[in-house]
DNA sequence: CGCTGAATTGACTACCCTCAACATGAGTGG
DNA sequence: CCACTCATGTTGAGGGTAGTCAATTCAGCG
């Protein structure tokens, strides 16, 4: 459901099939003509800008959407009016699964960089998945997937100290990024520190403190956000509360 | 999905028809011959004893519950050995959700007390949702409700003190009584203050300071397990952060 | 060149944790 | 019936991690 990095929108190649992020964004064996069902309903979408929103909380849900290059986040605003980060996204992870429960999104998704997503209409994607069993399956997965990482995350709130969310971002950061075969010892963050703040649950002073003192201790270099992993060991061993 | 109260297990009126909890587990309407499909693939256990497992961290998953009576806590385990409460879970919610991603279960899931269980097997579930589209609708609903919980979890333990938790706390087990039609202003606690204190990040002391506390200020009354919501209002300001 | 926003660093503060003592109540056995 | 233990919960004193407030640096940009 997500076609090759090309952004040229009359490129006759974009397709699910031929899309290099097919192994993570569908990790299912589709028939041909499945597959072709399938990218009959995907709509390609023109790029977001940095800051601009994907949808807003409270916006009829219609569709998801996987991301196909750049990176979003997700925020989830309270009553009082305070916004909390949930997530980030990279290329081949999908959003807009908060939408169904109410039939309006409860989060907003603001893009980090410039991102394009693969917009999937979702009734149409609930009448084909009654057709195509396995995609019923994958969809299932997919969601009890968002609910075990939130679960990880939770934990991550509520037992560690400010080092161990670090370790814990930079590392789900290199695996995801490990996944699409990009470098994993060395990549840019997307986001800022006020955000990595946010979703970390610390302020940005202290993410900036953990951030000098790791590679004080010689187990990252940070240049703004660019940051290299030095020392592997220490840095899981940190993010398991280990130090 | 879930039947009466009962627990006698050869009445002949367990059924999902006429379960009494079925407006809050199954709220979608089904044919009466679609209900008995249900009611045939479901399955009444025997109950669970306090402390009891309902499934285990690394179990093959082969089904979600529903839970019937009583309450069960869900826990996740991370690779260094620290447990994390992630949920509380009453009557008419469901469990077991995270095991379809990998198709073992992540959490494990404990009677806080005495409590019965509807079991539903996910294969049989998956086949009949492809026959009955508002099942399968339903179903996708239901992991979505159960992300946008999850998501206002994360929020809580990144933006909140230890009072607004503990309100926000009290405020949900109150609203979720009140689905159920049992009294919204005095309840019982299912669970110890170690595992409110797991859940919310925060130690027993913390706990047991703030009922202190709240009880002072005249906004409940706490005697052991049980809660008396004394001033809604101040509770809920205090749950949105404005004390 | 100054302005603005993001990030870093320092000094001080506060909230919650840690450690410890004590209280309470259920269960057990003499 | 009482003494005992054990688990659970409450309360107090002190300390530490991260927050708050503030100053500074730096890059991007009109």
């Amino acid at each position: 459901m997500i076609t090759s990095d090309a952004l040229c929108s009359h490129d006759k190649r974009m397709s699910c099939g031929n899309c290099r992020l097919n192994t993570i964004c569908l990790p299912i064996s589709l028939h041909i003509d499945e597959i072709d069902h399938l990218d009959n309903i995907v709509q390609r979408r023109k790029p977001l800008q940095k800051g601009e929103y994907l949808y807003r909380a409270n916006d009829v849900f219609h569709s998801v959407y996987a991301i196909r290059s750049g990176a979003v986040k997700s925020i989830n605003m309270s009553e009082a009016g305070e916004e909390q980060i949930t997530g980030f996204h990279l290329p081949g992870e999908v959003v807009g699964l908060d939408g169904l429960a109410n039939n309006i999104y409860t989060n907003s998704v603001i893009a980090l960089e410039t991102a394009s997503v693969c917009e999937i209409p979702f009734n149409r994607l609930e009448d084909l998945s009654l057709k195509i069993p396995s995609l019923q399956h994958y969809f299932f997965q997919l969601m009890s997937r968002e609910i075990t990482q939130e679960q990880q995350v939770i934990r991550l709130l509520g037992k560690s100290d400010a080092e161990t969310r670090i370790a814990s971002l930079l590392l789900s950061i290199s695996a995801r990024n490990g996944r699409r075969n990009l470098a994993t010892h060395q990549f840019l963050l997307p986001m800022s520190r006020t955000d990595i703040a946010n979703f970390l649950g610390l302020t940005i002073e202290t993410v900036s403190r953990v951030f000098t003192r790791l590679q004080k201790n010689n187990v990252i270099t940070v240049n703004k956000k660019e940051i290299a992993i030095v020392d592997i060991n220490s840095l899981r061993n940190i993010a398991q509360g280990q130090n």
